[in-house]
DNA sequence: GTGGTTGCAAATACTTTGCACCGAC
DNA sequence: GTCGGTGCAAAGTATTTGCAACCAC
């Protein structure tokens, strides 16, 4: 594959980055300048970000960076396949690099803290989900709202 | 407990709507016309309405209201621990009036429906988590999104 | 050069807030 | 009469869209 970009970046380019430019170019759209940018703060943690906080990011290097370009790239890898979009409430959607696995969030209501829970917790549920309900339940993205043990701690001692 | 509105009403108000009028007058808070008719719109069903909905539905009986009002209104209610909100996602909030047992939703991702299920299916998932993850699990109004049986099979067919 | 992409501004959808008047108590 | 509640308008927040200039191809 041979990228308009400068060589310098092609070497240093992340797998996901390059699997961006080469999905957007089969189906006949561009990898900009700003594309890149978006994809690179999203590969930058293992974490879901908001639309606002990859346009911050972004914009620290590209400032005339509009937040409407950030939802039309999300909209644009999420058509890919390529981000998954998250509704972790609070009227705001979440974003991320889609993974092999699933992931899901226990968000405490204490400190904000998101943290991660492997998949195998869920599948009982799934399970009890289909037998009672008759419901096929789609567990990719669960958000689970709760209390950490830390914050827990503080809230029997008060 | 006596209330200012005419006896016809008194006599024919279900019990939530004169818990709500005592819960407001205990806290020195009013029973307005409008407070009435919105917790008469919330008790109409057992399913949960966005504030639009709810006023949609009162608005045919007080064509004044101000979907302001329903906003204050329903968080006014909240306070009180009569009303619960909550996230199922899509930018919205829906409200229902709160009960003695929790229940939580099942939404199709292919017809929208909303169907409830019982606790108990969450205990052992609450279980894994505090065992595993030394996290408290908020489960009162968990959202699971994934397919019905109707929209399953349309699935497959497809 | 062409068509996809961007920045900008305006629109949309949901919710909140300031304020003067009103009404439940 | 008092103080809480309401309608109205405007603001706030998250997201989308129309359009002319722009740039990756």
């Amino acid at each position: 594959m041979q990228l308009y970009l400068p060589r310098a970046y092609n070497e240093t380019m992340k797998d996901i980055e390059k699997t961006a430019a080469l999905a957007l170019r089969e189906t006949g759209r561009h990898l900009t300048r700003q594309r890149r940018l978006i994809v690179e703060a999203l590969s930058s943690s293992e974490g879901h970000f908001t639309a606002e906080e990859i346009y911050d990011s972004v914009r620290s290097r590209l400032p005339r960076l509009n937040v409407s370009t950030v939802y039309r790239t999300l909209e644009a890898l999420k058509k890919l396949g390529l981000v998954n979009e998250t509704d972790l409430g609070g009227g705001r959607l979440s974003y991320h690099l889609a993974e092999k696995g699933h992931h899901h969030h226990l968000i405490c209501q204490g400190c904000g803290q998101v943290s991660e829970m492997d998949e195998a917790v869920l599948e009982p549920l799934k399970r009890a989900l289909g037998r009672k309900h008759g419901f096929r339940a789609d567990l990719r993205h669960l958000a689970i709202f709760g209390w950490c043990s830390r914050c827990s701690r503080k809230d029997q001692a008060a």
